[in-house]
Order: structure tokens, then sequence, then C-alpha cells
RNA sequence: GGGGACGUAGCUCAAUUGGUUAGAGCACCGGACUGUCGAUCCGGAGGUUGCGGGUUCGACCCCCGUCGUCCUCGCCA
């Protein structure tokens, strides 16, 4: 055995007994005839204290050690005196008196910087990851999504659900994001596509009767990267039987719910409100709201539709909007934060924020001239703008007001200081459109994905207004992030075709695209949902952070390289040669 | 593919308008020190200023190119 104990778990009790420990040497204070060592592992951090009267060659050993060097050491627990604990640490009420001094390994001068709070470049911190592991909060953090995944785990289990692994090679489907393909070996010419998702595949475990399925499964997407966007990430997928929405909300909801009681040690209260996805645009331009603040977004254009204003009075007239934000008095702008907020806005294509002082006697500020006293009043009761605050416009067609005052009310909720990392607001979205038109591609694209349900009521809508028919689809949005999204699936195959149809993929092309799961709906397909959720991000949301890479132990880069081991490398000619494979 | 920020010692950063020998903290090396916990004190070593080219009497600084990292738009059913 080579240790007795970890580095976490000494305490007072302990005083008296004989212990062994191992670890890395977070810190030495060589005081001449005193020599203090922090020694570190992944459960905390115990101080050694080697004396004069210790056998010389433990003093040797303890004189010769440096930063992060591996050692074994032996040693008396001792209660330190009162004055001398350290009420930083879990151990700091005891210290071990040191009678024997092994160096297991040394160490070169570390190439990051370790302690707690501080950070190194970024791409030395992905290159030397390994290092970054013995940083308290990247320890915590994987640690903290290990009893995620229990939880998950726990969660699942308990619900009756059937965990069922599912392959990573598959073949290849149009649509969606861009595929990772392998080239196979034995069939020269054909590649396999890495899994995107397993949403066909959880439907067949439904056809054939699993009833309840989860999995927490790693997906691949060949796509630009963002801070909380990786190629490969992992998602907890769930799917089950006979369900309605209601149903699998009711699992996703209790997950979440106890994730944030669980994780994050905060008690939401339940059940989580919902909005449709109109009312989440109109109210706050976006489809995954923030409601951590207010700040609402609402629609003025019929009020200033006659405003002399030409910004005003020639979108509106032109078919356009015009979006205003009460911000309250309470919220102080300097005249630089109000001329800033057009850069913000700018990134949507909207030309600028128009803005007034709700002041007394009279409103100031560059919108207010151009407004009556009857749409002074009318705004002031349509946006809840009070005397001393603010008002902030933006006009420009749906398109593009809509978004804008979306990012408006999030910069502005920022620079408030609103949106604490620490609380959490999480927000069902449902009754998404099904379909979404892409002007470019000239035709109908999936909002959810093409195996989602149409409501019931809106069926008949299909043939005749496709834009309007509403989805059977939810997403649970928190702090501004999507969490998670799921639906009602499509479990009749003519619902399907005509779904294929709609999207302007013609029946061949369906049968040989997607035939062998088109074929599995025609053999009693079971009325069925469910959702799929991103472990990386809800990973970073419940420990307050905005990128995945801190909750991912060996995330990628921005361009999707690992600087660790040099991947994607090129290979050798012999092995493209097997693959029947050269390059251009 | 587009836009933006950044790149200086092992690590984190500084360096005035383009001007003397590119500095500091930590780490490292040597020394002192019996209660520290970011120990302290004395001394030392450590630099292709990412790389290549240009402008200039003179470039860490300006220009061009290139490589890398991050953010962002497009993209991500």
């Amino acid at each position: 055995m080579m240790r007795t104990h970890t580095c976490g778990e000494l305490r007072a009790a302990h005083a008296g007994t004989t212990v062994t420990l191992c670890g890395w040497v977070q810190n030495r204070r060589d005081h001449g005839g005193l020599t203090f060592v922090d020694l570190r592992d992944r459960h905390g951090v115990t101080q050694f204290v080697v004396e004069p009267d210790a056998p010389q060659a433990a003093r040797d050993e303890a004189a010769k050690v440096r930063l992060e060097w591996v050692v074994r050491i032996t040693g008396v627990v001792r209660a330190r005196p009162t004055e001398s604990r350290n009420k930083d640490r879990a151990t700091g009420e005891v210290e071990i008196v040191v009678t024997a001094f092994e160096v297991l390994n040394a160490a070169e001068p570390v190439p990051v910087a370790l302690a707690a709070g501080e950070r190194s470049g970024e791409d030395q911190e992905l290159k030397y990851r390994y290092l970054v592991f013995r940083r308290p909060e990247m320890r915590e953090a994987l640690l903290r999504r290990a009893r995620m995944n229990h939880v998950v785990r726990d969660h699942m289990v308990t619900r009756g659900f059937t965990e069922v692994e599912t392959p990573s090679l598959l073949r290849s489907t149009p649509e969606g994001a861009r595929d990772y393909l392998v080239p196979s070996r034995v069939h020269p010419g054909s590649f396999y596509a890495l899994l995107q998702s397993p949403q066909l595949l959880k439907q067949l475990l439904m056809i054939g009767g699993m009833d309840r399925y989860w999995q927490i499964v790693r997906c691949f997407r060949d796509e630009d990267l963002r801070a909380d966007r990786q190629p490969e990430f992992t998602q907890l997928d769930v799917e089950m039987s006979f369900c309605d929405e209601s149903d699998v909300q009711d699992v996703a909801e209790t997950l979440v719910h106890r994730l944030l009681k669980e994780i994050a040690g905060v008690d939401v209260p339940r059940p989580f409100p919902h909005v449709t996805f109109s009312d989440a645009m109109e109210r706050f331009g976006s489809d995954k709201p923030d409601l951590r603040f207010g700040l609402e977004v609402r629609d003025v254009s019929e009020i200033v539709r006659e405003s002399p204003f030409v910004v005003f009075h020639d979108v509106v007239a032109a078919g356009g909007v015009v979006r205003a934000i009460a911000v309250p008095a309470k919220h102080a702008f300097t005249r630089k934060d109000l001329d800033s907020l057009r850069t913000v806005v700018a990134d949507r294509g909207a030309k600028g924020v128009a803005w007034c002082r709700i002041a007394e006697p009279d409103w100031t500020g560059p919108a207010a001239k151009h407004l009556s006293p009857a749409m002074r009043a009318a705004l002031v009761q349509a946006t809840g703008a009070e005397t001393g605050g603010t008002l902030l416009f933006v006009a420009g067609t749906r398109e593009i007001a809509i978004p804008a005052t979306g990012d408006l009310r999030l910069h502005l909720g920022s620079h408030f200081g609103l949106r604490d990392p620490k609380s959490f607001a999480p927000v069902w979205v449902d009754q998404f459109p099904l379909l979404e038109w892409d002007a470019d591609g000239k035709r109908w694209n999936a909002c959810h994905h093409p195996f989602t349900a149409p409501l019931a009521e809106d069926v008949a809508l299909l043939a005749s207004d496709p834009g309007k028919v509403r989805a059977r689809a939810y997403d649970l949005a928190m702090n501004g992030l999507e969490l998670l999204g799921g639906s009602i699936r499509i479990h009749q195959p003519e619902i399907q075709a005509s779904m294929f149809r709609l999207l302007g993929i013609s029946d061949e092309e369906a049968q040989a695209r997607f035939g062998w799961f088109v074929e599995a709906l025609r053999y009693g397909a079971p009325p069925h949902g469910g959702f799929a959720a991103g472990m990386d991000r809800l990973a970073a949301v419940l420990a307050g952070l905005t990128s995945i890479r801190d909750v991912i132990a060996f995330p990628k880069t921005a361009a999707a390289t690992d600087l660790m081991t040099g991947a994607p490398s090129t290979v050798d000619g012999k092995q493209l040669a097997e693959l029947g494979i050269r390059l251009v």
C-alpha cells in the first residue's frame, strides 16, 4: 500500500496517528530549521512540517523537492497550535510531522499557471491539458460533470428508462450539418458518416417496443466552432412511447430541476414557465429568452406610425416595425453608452438605436421632438416607461428589428449586471413553427428536424399554408441558452411522406436516403417523442461558465485542432492506398 | 470564407511619439533564516520581441505577407 490517506481527509481527530500520503508538491516554505511542504492530490492539500530533529535523509529530500515533484511522505498527525491554523483549508487544523520523505518523481518547471484563479494562454492550456487538471477550477469542473452524469443516470433509471448504446459509424444523410466521413477499407470508395445525432435510431428503438430509452452519447458535426460549440459534443438522448408533450417535458423538467438543486445548489420553483415561440420573439426577440431580468420588448409600430420622424414613419409605411425597450430610471446611461448601442444592433443589420429620456418637464433626446403628446402617452402605456427612465427604439423589417432588439436586450442585461451566473431562469418555449422559408434556396426547411410532428389542428394547413403549421416541438431555454430540445415525432408513414415532399425531397429521394427508416414506420410505429440535451452546455451553465471548453477534459481549438496530439494529421501513403484514397 | 482582438524570459505581464544595454512578479539556480501557509531577505542566470520581408540613421512599436490562439458573422435540419 503506497498511502494510508488522501491529502483531503485528515482532521484534528486523527492526531497521534502515523500516516503516509502521496501527491504533488504544491508549495515549499524553507525557514532554515523548519520546512513546510504543502502536498496536493485531487482530494485536497495537507501541510507537512520537517522539523530540525527529523531524520537527516528526510531533511535532505525535503530540501531538494521543487514545485510539482511527486513525493510520498510519512509522519505523525498533529493538531496545529490555534494561532497557526489555516481556516481556508479543510485540513487546516492539522499538520504532519515528517519522519520519512521519499521522492517518487522529479518535475521540470511546468509551462502553465496552476494556482487557483490563474489562467495561462489558451493555446498553452490546450497543449498541456493534463497539467490544467491539477488546478482546482478544472478539477472541480470534471468532478462536477461526473456528479451531473450520475444524477442523470439515476434519474433516467428511476423513471424506467433503458440505456441502449447505438453506433457511431452510420450512413451519411443529406440533411443537417456537414458529416465527418470515415472511409471504408473493405469497400473502397464508400464512407461511413460519424453520428450527428441518434435521432432515427432512437425512433427505431420505439418502433421495436423498447418503450423508454436513454443514452449519453457523443455526436459529431463538421461545422465551424464557437465558445459553446465543439466538433464532437455530448448529448443526453431520450425517447419514450405513448406519450404527449407533457410526459416528455415532465421527465426533462424534473431532471433539470434535480441538476439545478444537486449540482448548482439552487432550488428553482416548479413548474417552469411556458412561453410560445411567437410570444418569445415578440417579448424577448429570441427563441431562447433570458428570463433573469425584465426589460421586455414592445412593438410600438402603430403608435409611431404617423410620427414625422422619417425613420419611424418610412419603416412602418414599408411594412416594417418599430420596437421599444423601456429602461427604468435606476439604470443610468451615459451619452457614450447610448452611442455605443448602435454597434450592438448593427450586427443584425439595424441602422441604429433611437432614444429619448422621460424627463420632467419635457422629454429629451433625439427622438423626443418627433413624438406628439398623444404618442408619448401611448408609449408610456405600452412600454411601462417611467419618469426618469429611457426609451430605446429599433426600427426595421421584422427579420431585422426582432433579433436586433433581442440582442439589445441581452446587451442591456449584461451592461446593467442583471445576468447573474449564479441565478437560473428555465423556461419552456413551445409551439414552434414546423417549417421556415429558406429565401435563398427557395424552399421550406424543417425548424426542428423533418421527423417532428405537426400540431393535430394544423395538419390541414400543411397543404394550404405550410408556414402557419405549428410543430409539436419544445425547447427548454435557460439564461439565454438552449439547454434541450425535443418533439413528438411523426409516427404515420403518410404524414412522414408528405413532410418529405414539403421539404422538396422527392419520393424516390426519400426512399433512397431514408427508405430504411420510412419502411419501419409501416410496421406498427407507436406514437412517440423525446428530447436531446447538450451536456456540455448544461455542465457549463450549471457552473456559471460561458465556454464549454472549461467543462471538457480535452477540447479542440476554434480551428478544430487538438494542440496536444496534433490532430488532425497527415497519414502514410500506405494507409491511404489501403483505403483506395488519393489526395488531390 | 468574412470581420475583430491578441502573440515580448519557463509562466503571467510591462516597455512614453519610432530612440541608451527590452523590465517586473512568479518559477528556476546559489545563499540566509525555527511557525509558515502567495513566507521573508540577499545574490544569480534566463530574450531569434511567433516567423519572413520591407520602410528608417534607428523597429517590440510603422507597412506587407505568413503561422498560431481567442471572439464573432456565415454555417450548426
